[in-house]
DNA sequence: GAATCGGTTCGAAAAGATTGGAACCTCAAC
DNA sequence: GTTGAGGTTCCAATCTTTTCGAACCGATTC
């Protein structure tokens, strides 16, 4: 009965603290460099982490979807994690900018 | 003997995500944004938070310092904190503005 | 439909952050 | 020198995050 979509905030709810904290982690943020350069495969990021746990690698993206930095859908049998770019630059604007250089 | 000089890192040695986790915090992004507006006495800021332990708001002070976001130098029988922003503009360019916006 | 693959969820343990009281330190004023 | 104001440090309690195995789920493939 319980389906697999995930929730997503509403960029608008999203706290500035909030993203900055799922920014503040090392792994997440190296998630977010892969992600910036266009929709991937779940199972294709975390390159840099490869013996990663899968449910490790869950909870990372956990925080960044409920931190509105990425959206992730369902995609065959898998998930495919995109950045919400447009979302964030209108909600903090140059903060992604910032942040990727 | 142990003298009242706190250490400051230099900016170079700062992570960004050291300074996304300072930053992090409601009540130090708080502080951050009240001495933005030019350096302030210690024992001015934190207006917002009137009632909170002294032990506290050090502990705050030190992890924004910790993080190269504020200078906090000795000044008379207080202290004087100061935002780094030369130095984080310099390192993260763009950041600090688009977080204060 | 059975097996498998990619992921989520649950639960519990370990690690780390926050909070605040108490003791202490420094400077300045008296 | 004593006192008081402003802060730091230490410590312990609490809270939050992180980590990861185990169980589960849905879509795909056979």
């Amino acid at each position: 009965m319980a389906t697999y979509d995930l929730e997503h905030p509403q960029i608008e709810d999203v706290a500035l603290t909030d993203v900055l904290f799922a920014l503040s982690d090392p792994a997440r943020l190296e998630i977010v460099r892969e992600v910036a350069g266009g929709p991937l495969e779940m199972a294709a990021c975390g390159a840099t982490n490869p013996g990663l746990p899968k449910s490790t690698k869950s909870h990372l993206m956990k925080v960044l979807r409920e931190a509105g930095i990425v959206r992730n859908v369902p995609n065959g049998r898998g998930r495919l994690v995109s950045l919400r770019k447009d979302d964030l630059d209108a909600r903090f604007p140059g903060l992604l900018d910032s942040v990727l250089r």
